[in-house]
DNA sequence: CGCCGAAGTGGACACCATGTCCACTTCGCC
DNA sequence: GGCGAAGTGGACATGGTGTCCACTTCGGCG
């Protein structure tokens, strides 16, 4: 891989930090691709020149985060990391991602505007753990019930819960922790 | 209530066939207003003057069949309606739901064009019912739960269900009554 | 049955957001 | 220090929304 030359390492910087301010105070779907350039100080060429829409940014902006979670999912200690029941493990990513969308929400939002939830990689790979932990306990139809039980992490939910009821995180975590082992 | 004009009426029904067969082959987030208009042979402003948003006309296209069900959820014979436990009837209700979206997913996406489904009338309809059946079988924090049973019905969910991962509706139907049984 | 006022109509127009173009500028290697 | 390639930015074109207002149609009333 090339190096990356200081001037666009530098802009892709600043578009990254005026995005993530922008997508924290306005909401992803009310910020425009014009105002991350203008905020950044660069013209619109530059930013398109770098990422194509505002999900690939917030892709960009999550990318670190989401990969730390993922690490400690597949190789840290228990009950996030393997070596748990199935549903201890469940409740423990359940509560993972609620600290996720706690820090991160509007992120997540930005990274489905003008895709599907369904066909991101993040996506992919909840999806791949919450059906390997279905198969482990041997539930039915663990291929269908892995998509219910992601269903109640969905960002848009979330912030309806946090935003418009004003549920606490700790009771959506302490309900998500029952369902897990109701159904594990 | 002033009566309708003809001419006016007649435009209204062509607005709602045009839109029904849109939304249908190229899914609502696909169609324009104007595509509407130009398939009902009608102006903009005449599409305007009557419904603001896309969103509008999937609310008067699903209407009729919502008040069907929610007449039947009130009223009809159990399980779907009063005298059947809370268990019975999320299963009835899950149901229910997973046949009106196997034949409107369309209408209800095109619903959230714009808007939040949880802003919906619709959906404070469906909460209110499964909250009242969640504190009926006394478990706790129903006003949490109460999404968190409805976030498998997202229509984005059905459609990702459905038309990429090829579920039958049988199996979401049974996959989504083993999880009524288990929480209530 | 004809008239009249109000409701209804339609496409030109203005605005907004996206995405591209290409002349110009900057970077980093030799 | 020079040169070629990468990077840059704002003018421009496009698509979709939503409004305006001159014109048309409807239905109530005499």
């Amino acid at each position: 891989m090339a190096v990356e030359r200081t001037d666009a390492a530098r802009n892709r910087a600043r578009v990254l930090a005026a995005a993530q301010e922008l997508f924290a105070t306005r909401g992803a779907d009310q910020v425009t691709m014009d105002d991350i350039a203008q905020a950044a100080g660069v013209g619109r060429a530059t930013l398109y020149r770098r990422y194509p829409d505002r999900a690939s940014i917030a892709v960009a902006l999550l990318d670190e985060h989401e990969r730390a979670l993922q690490a400690r999912m597949l190789s840290g200690p228990p009950p996030l990391g393997p070596g748990a029941p199935p549903a201890e493990r469940l409740t423990a990513f359940y509560a993972a991602l609620v600290d996720l969308l706690e820090q991160h929400v509007h992120l997540v939002l930005g990274t489905e505007i003008g895709q599907s939830r369904y066909r991101t990689g993040a996506y992919g790979f909840w999806r791949a753990h919450v059906l390997s932990l279905l198969r482990e306990a041997g539930t039915p139809r663990p291929e269908v019930l892995a998509d219910v039980l992601l269903a109640p992490l969905a960002p848009d939910l979330y912030r309806y819960q946090r935003e418009v009821l004003e549920h606490p995180p700790a009771q959506i975590r302490e309900t998500l922790g029952d369902l897990a082992r109701r159904v594990l």
